[in-house]
DNA sequence: GAGGCTAATGACCGCGGGGTCATCAGTACT
DNA sequence: AGTACTGATGACCCCGCGGTCATTAGCCTC
């Protein structure tokens, strides 16, 4: 057998290419799965360079840093996330009890369907030593979401649609589940005895949210 | 002035003592501290040993190594919650619901009182990467904490103090908050524009679990 | 107070990874 | 085809930190 077999020795196939206008997001999609997969410290750039078929210097030859990959990673994936949030808000006409099931449903979904939640979990967790990033996604994305949910449950009350309650902390309690669950995949499902069926998760959760928020059930404060 | 004054040069003060049986627990205690504050990676052996006051060789001379110290540190913060949480089940007589509330009020507290909240957010996050510590600490914890959840709400729901639900998905809703805030403190708590009344917040999220749990509300699905 | 045991030290090592840069080699234009 | 431009490389630097160990010095006993 002839190695390099087709047109001979004409082509040896160059060991790389010139493609400036693609490497950045390709650079990004392998930055995010392995920011995902490893968390902040853990992620070599040279690795990331790897499975974006390049190597380190390239990386670097399109991101100043890797604090500056991370962030940029980070905001290209939530981005679509807000705005479709932030959409449907701005289009819905109904119930806020619909309205709300629809934006966790969302981001459920969102979550589920991409990356987003080894990075959503990077973002509550690796944040917490770099004070600029932790600063720049609680702006960007946690107050942004949190402004939403609270528009839509206090309008909620107002209509009677929901409980009379702390508007401000429910729109916090409304996304632990959320956010549990993707801290929770990433860091203890791979070594879980059971898995969770996370659609089971999700339906049990919003269940629970919904009719914790029903005014119908009888205001009877909790005792000790 | 005379530095050094009392009792003249006679005693220039040892630089260092011997104090091999409170050494451990005073090196365990600022690594809670100082893991807690800053995570896995970023802490940095020297630091513990100087909080600790003594040097990063004394660390050593107690403890195998980070990953060991690491252990340790979550061990001994998690363990009296445990407890606590294991007896309260045992001893209680009365509502499922009641026992449920002082179940995630005791948590609640610990996580107030002590350094616990950083590491709950540690046990969350950095063990990620670590694999064996991931598995120890699910088994060790989190599943004996989801164990005793899921008992008392099969019973409550055998009851009929709760609505029929999911018990092993529902016992992951109701710990979510607790896990939210501890992730939340220590992440955007330093850098948001305004902190978290954290008792309102675990008042209304209990508010809404009870609520949420309570089989008086219709049960009505979510509607898309 | 002298001697010995050992707690504690801190200088040291190795290495892993972020970041750099001289060099190479695709590519496009003439 | 030749040439200039620059995308891409990978060897290299450097530093910070986990971990070690010979040496020092506190303490206890006799």
């Amino acid at each position: 057998m002839n190695h390099r077999s087709e047109s001979d020795d004409r082509k040896p196939a160059p060991r790389w290419r010139r493609r400036k206008d693609t490497r950045p997001a390709e650079i990004l999609a392998a930055a995010q799965e392995i920011f995902g997969e490893r968390g902040y410290d853990a992620t070599r750039l040279e690795d990331v360079g790897r499975r974006a078929g390049c190597t380190k210097g390239t990386v670097f030859l399109y991101y100043e840093s890797k604090a500056e990959l991370f962030k940029a990673a980070v905001r290209e994936a939530m981005a679509p996330m807000v705005r479709d949030t932030e959409q449907a808000v701005e289009e819905h006409q109904g119930s806020a009890r619909e309205l709300l099931t629809k934006i966790l449903r969302l981001r459920w979904e969102h979550m589920e369907r991409t990356r987003l939640t080894g990075l959503v979990k990077l973002l509550l967790t690796e944040t917490g030593k770099y004070p600029d990033l932790a600063r720049f996604y609680n702006d960007e994305f946690f107050d942004r979401g949190q402004a939403l949910l609270r528009k839509v449950m206090q309008k909620g009350v107002e209509r009677g649609e929901f409980r009379k309650l702390d508007v401000e902390q429910a729109a916090r309690v409304v996304v632990a589940p959320l956010l549990f669950a993707a801290v929770w995949r990433h860091t203890f499902e791979p070594v879980a005895s059971a898995p969770i069926e996370l659609d089971e998760y999700f339906a049990t959760s919003l269940e629970i949210m919904l009719a914790g928020l029903d005014p119908a059930h009888l205001h009877e404060p909790a005792r000790t």
